[in-house]
DNA sequence: AACCGGCATGTGGAAAACCACAATGGCGGC
DNA sequence: GCCGCCATTGTGGTTTTCCACATGCCGGTT
């Protein structure tokens, strides 16, 4: 769902029509105070693909202030953040790209290089929302573990020996192997190298 | 190293004494030809911190053309390119932070704030530097290691037993055994669920 | 008081890994 | 012809991991 802001109400409309007519569903907002609102609410369906276009320049909140609350408060991050702008202002463009916003895209446009973009943010929208899935799931099974069990993990991933692991928590090495093979079934892993697989990548956080 | 790429006189000037005056060693090119040239000798250093602070519209080359040779040509990787311009081009500064340039700067600039992010951009540079030394002594010992060898790796870094690794090589599990000790051996690890956590996030590659 | 979950420890036994040492054949280079 | 390396296999033995089952203490909850 693309999710058309301005407050321009023919360029909403031209939009609306552009993406009807290649099949893309959008929703069009007039401010946005308008698209914040909705996007803090439970009809948002941040989980469901969807992009923003966004004008920069706006009565009332810019597009770069709303930018910046969604990105505060944490709303639709799956979204990716395309700006129109008429004006062109390189060190905003700039800083907003650094930030993440995913395009910029300058008025007037050429109708196919805008749907081929906003496809293409549509496509990286449901990347961004398989890459959670998994994360999010690997996150609930971490979630599971109990204090003790995240000990033994932590160390169970620096490819230490359970006597080892024993020595360095103050428990029998028998207590080790209990929790070792308790991680292994919440973590839904067979082994110590699968563990190190999943969440090598986690060192040091 | 700041490399400055103008073909203003005045400007190479200036910058130049600015970042003297800052004690950031730099070295003023007045073509994007001439940078080039350098990149391309033994004398570039790219293992050095180095920076590319380049001007946008030169006489000859430009410097968003010299910026696409540098990257495919491979030539000072570790080198952050920050544009200068002073003409406010939207779709040209998107297209290029997109392709990998570090800033962008217009014209007329804060001294203290251009000096401010070339810093960052050294340090950066830095960063870069020393990810590639870690990843090329990772490169050199997997290269290091024989094509069984190699086998073998992909398969205990899977969480295999040696037995199964066996029967998938067709070779004994005493093989496997003497194969897994000189893998170890060579990447400088102790056990597979080090070799997991080194090289996990190589798997799909 | 009873129950539950977390944390801890133990027995028994099989399977797997690790270490050291030794050996063979093929192949390519000198 | 000799040498070194790769690939492969083996013996002997110890250590470690895995699996199953059993038990107790403590604190919190019902």
């Amino acid at each position: 769902m693309i999710h058309i802001i301005d407050d321009e109400e023919a360029l909403r409309d031209s939009l609306g029509w552009l993406l009807r007519s290649r099949d893309l569903p959008s929703r069009a907002f007039a401010s946005a105070e308008a698209f914040l609102a909705h996007a803090r609410s439970p009809l948002a369906a941040p989980d469901s693909p969807g992009v923003i276009l966004l004008d920069v320049r706006m009565d009332g909140m810019s597009g770069t202030e709303l930018f910046e609350k969604l990105a505060a408060e944490g709303l639709c991050p799956a979204w990716p953040v395309l700006f129109l702008t008429g004006h062109g202002d390189v060190p905003m463009a700039v800083e907003t790209l650094k930030q993440g916003a995913y395009d910029f895209v300058e008025k007037p446009f050429n109708d196919n290089s805008l749907v081929d973009r906003l496809m293409e943010a549509l496509a990286e929208s449901k990347r961004r929302l398989a890459a959670r899935e998994e994360s999010g799931s690997r996150e609930a099974r971490l979630a599971s573990l109990t204090d003790r069990e995240r000990d033994v993990l932590a160390l169970v991933i620096e490819g230490h020996y359970n006597k080892v692991i024993a020595d360095r928590l103050g428990i029998a090495m028998r207590t080790v192997e209990v929790y070792r093979a308790r991680i292994f079934e919440k973590m839904g892993v067979k082994s110590a190298v699968e563990l190190a697989a999943l969440l090598g990548s986690r060192r040091g956080e």
